[in-house]
Formats: structure tokens, C-alpha cells, sequence
DNA sequence: GCGTAAAGGTATGAGGTCGAACCATTGACA
DNA sequence: TGTCAATGGTTCGACCTCATACCTTTACGC
């Protein structure tokens, strides 16, 4: 090991330390892209992902620039990205009538030929899934939550038993695991769920849903919720694990 | 909550449903910056974390920039700024000899002025921190490490007890956290930890050493790699949380 | 009704970023 | 000792991104 690094490089001198491939590791890229692709895949994310429901409006295009840490231009760019492919409609002048969301919401559109690409993407994103959303519900129960906090959570739970469809119980999933990350107010936390959430619903449109699945997650949901209200972080987190544990097992299959 | 959303707009009809804040919080940026300046960052955490030791050396400016996410041009003006920093030395030529770290290692260089500014990022640092890096450990136990994960673990263990004075055990230190996240061989986890640890890094800089402290987190480490070591998940999950609790304890109180 | 404020739409110039090609240097290997 | 390949150094044009204005549309409040 002290010959070379792992690259096949050999070292510098016979003095110098070999930087082992924790630097490689260390410097990987998640820059990724251009700032408007980036910003179309983060706005398609958050509207397929039920951040924005249907109907639903989003934030004025200055403010929301700021938000996502880009110019109004690019911004604009982007939202026309999603107007042409029809997730979005734009309206003039003051008041709401500005950009609504006009979610799609296709069952089964799972583009499953593309998921192999990303294997290796979408593989870690489970292996971190199993870290962030357990520990995002251990903080979440230590937190003394504000009412319209808990509101968010219960309304959440109520969503998926009420969803019509199997594309809108999907979406509520993804809804309630975003409420839990956001009752944290940890922003890191926020995003490396809402991170894990976006590949995560990538490959659970492209499987089929089975009823014995769905009340399974539902009851799961249902445990982690009252464990998070009622305080009890090491339950919440235990749950959870559980829950990421079947859905993993469940899409592990599906990619080879 | 249907009458409008906690920012303050009042929805735009009668039956859209309320955003919430669950939008804005999933959006929030973090394409911080430039690219340059991003790259400096990286380039500077990755060697003040001791992911390139003094005297190793970096890899070749094309193999880097596709590592990094940016073009050469951008890289090089990079390693620019860490030249007349002082960081880096850079050499022509075939061979290894191409840009050499040359670590400042300043004692007592913490900035405890600016941390202020920063207060909310830093202490976001700690809560996610105290997710992911006890995470990462449960994962590195989980796994079967090859002989050659085993020894960056104990080679970086050794280096913590046999530091010379405490810059040099600050930063052999952030090493075996780094060594913990990459035998995980998830990118999601180790560009977390690497992303905390630099946070954590301008604190501990900051604040003196005790001895005590210093044999107690000793005791700690020792106990988490030998649980690496031994698979045994939950307690070195378990004792890499009172690591964290332990660490941030004694930051809170730095920031007022 | 009418004025005004709050939104989206448009234009422009400065500077950042990229990719690609080519030059200059120097150690490794025959 | 000479060749050459690996590496840093340099240049250039295309495109992206940003910041800052200013215009247009439209609902809300008086």
C-alpha cells in the first residue's frame, strides 16, 4: 500500500505518504449539470413528488430564484421546460394567477429501461435512504412540535388512506416522508431526503402495487406518525428502518 | 391552513389546496456560488481534513476535473488560488511530480469572528452529523470489509494516537471519520460526512484542546473501529452517537 | 370605475464556464 | 543517451448564467 494509490499512480518519492483513494472519494462531484437542467429536475421533483399538488400555485418567480439559488432568467428557462412538457400553466397579472401546477400524475409510467443506466445511483440511494429517513424521524420525535407541525404529519397520514389511485397514494408517500424531513427544520435534513425521495419514486412507479403491500407501508406509516407524536424517537426510528427495509427488499429485485 | 400558506399568499381559489411550506423547504438552493469557488472549498476542505496528507499528491488536472464536476480551465483556477495560498506547490513534468500539498497545518488558526455569521449552518452541521456519521458506521459494520478497508480503519486510528501536536491530531482526526465513511463505499454517505466534517472542522479549530477531551474521544474511536471491526452494527452506531453528542455539547456552547 | 401593486415578459451587457486543441517541460524507459 | 509519453501551461470561441433594468398584464382596494 505504500508503493502507490489505488489509481495505479505510483507515489511521488519514497517519503511521501500514499493518499490512499480517500481523496478521490472525498472530492466526487455533485455539481452536476447546468444550472437549468438542474433547476427543471428539482421543480419536476418537487411537483411529481406532491410538494406541490395539483392545483396548487407555485411561489412568485423572484422569490422563488432566490430559493433555488439561481437567476430569474435560468428560473424562467426552466419553468418553460415545464410548461411545454405540461406539468405547469402560466397566468398574468396579480394575485395567485401566476404558475399552477398541472400535474400529470400517469399511472405507470415508470420508464424502466432508463433505471438500469442509473443502477448504481439508485442502489446507493437506498443504502442512504436507510441512514437519512430513520434518522430524520429519531430528530423529528425529539423535537417539541409546534400544532400546525403536527397538522402537517396527521394530514399527511390521512392523505395516503385517502387516495383515490395508485399515482395519487404515491404521491401522498412521498408527501408524508418529505412532512416528516421538513418537521425536523433541519434544511440538510430536508435535502437529503427530498434527494433520496426523488430516485426512490423513480423506481417505485416503474413496479406494479400490490394491496398487501400498500396496507403493510400504511400501517408502518401510520407507527412511525404516533411514534414521532408522541415523542419516542428510538420507536420512530426503529419503524422506519422496518419500512425502508421492506422497500428496499422489494426494489432490489427489480434492478438485477 | 385552506385559507393560505405560511407564507403569507392567500391561495389563489377557493379549491386549490394550500402548498404549505413543504414547497419552498424542499426547493431551498444548494448550488452555492461559483463553480471556482466551489472548487476551492473542496479542493481546501479535502486537504485541511487530511484526505491529502502533506507532502501526497493530487491526481493529474484531467483526471480531477471529471472527478470534481468541472472543467479543467476551472480547476486550474482553483489550484491557482490554493498556490498563493500557500497550499500547494506545482511541479512540470512526467511522473508523479505534478501539484504537491503543502499543508500549513496552522495552530490556533480558527477564525472564531466569522463562525458567528454562520451560526445557523453550524448548527445544522451538528444535527445532521448526528444522523449520518453514527449511520455510517451502522453501514461500515453491516459490510465485509476487504483486508486492505480493514487497515485504512487501524492505519487511521494509529495516526490519531501518535500525533505530534494537536493540528496534526485535529486533522488525523477528520481522517478517520473520512476513512469510516469511505469503507462504507457509499457516495451519498461519504459526501455527507466529508460536507459535515468540514463544518465541523472551522469549529473545532476554534476552540482549545484539553486533554481530557482528547482521551476521551480517543476511547471512543478505539471503541468504534474495533465495533467496525467486530460487525457488530448497533454498537457502533450507538457509541459513535455519544461521539457526536459528546462533540456537539461542547460546540453549542461556542456559539452562544 | 380607477389607481396601484403584484405578478409575468423582455432586453442587454458583463462575466463565468466549458470543451478542445495545441505548446512546453521533464522524468521514465529502452 | 535519446526518445517519448505524461503532465502542467496557454489560447480561443461558443454558450451559460447573472444582475438589472424596464414593459405588460391583471386583480385587489378604495
Amino acid at each position: 500500500m505504500s508503493a502507490g494509490d489505488p489509481n495505479g499512480r505510483p507515489a511521488a518519492g519514497p517519503g511521501r505518504p500514499a493518499p490512499v483513494e480517500l481523496g478521490a472519494a472525498v472530492l466526487a462531484a455533485n455539481r452536476g449539470r447546468h444550472a437549468f437542467e438542474d433547476c427543471v429536475e428539482r421543480l419536476a421533483s418537487a411537483i411529481r413528488l406532491g410538494a406541490f399538488p395539483d392545483g396548487s400555485v407555485l411561489p412568485p418567480e423572484r422569490e422563488l430564484a432566490v430559493t433555488m439559488g439561481v437567476s430569474r432568467a435560468t428560473l424562467r428557462e426552466a419553468i418553460a421546460g415545464l410548461r411545454s412538457a405540461g406539468m405547469v400553466k402560466t397566468t398574468r397579472g396579480r394575485g395567485g394567477g401566476t404558475v399552477v401546477v398541472h400535474a400529470p400524475l400517469l399511472p405507470g409510467a415508470g420508464d424502466a429501461s432508463r433505471l438500469a443506466e442509473r443502477r448504481g445511483e439508485l442502489m446507493d440511494a437506498l443504502v442512504f435512504r436507510r441512514v437519512v429517513e430513520p434518522g430524520a424521524c429519531y430528530v423529528a420525535a425529539g423535537r417539541s412540535l409546534r400544532p400546525e407541525q403536527r397538522s402537517v404529519l396527521t394530514d399527511a397520514l390521512a392523505a395516503i388512506e385517502s387516495a383515490a389511485d395508485a399515482a395519487a397514494h404515491r404521491q401522498a408517500d412521498s408527501r408524508l416522508h418529505l412532512a416528516i424531513a421538513s418537521v425536523t427544520e433541519s434544511p440538510a435534513i430536508i435535502n437529503a431526503v427530498t434527494s433520496v425521495q426523488a430516485d426512490l419514486h423513480d423506481m417505485l412507479i416503474a413496479i406494479p402495487v400490490l394491496p398487501v403491500n400498500i396496507e403493510h407501508s400504511s400501517a408502518q406509516h401510520r407507527a412511525i406518525v404516533a411514534a414521532i407524536l408522541g415523542g419516542d424517537a428510538r420507536r420512530a426510528r426503529r419503524t422506519m428502518e422496518s419500512h425502508c427495509d421492506d422497500t428496499a427488499a422489494l426494489l432490489r429485485g427489480l434492478l438485477t
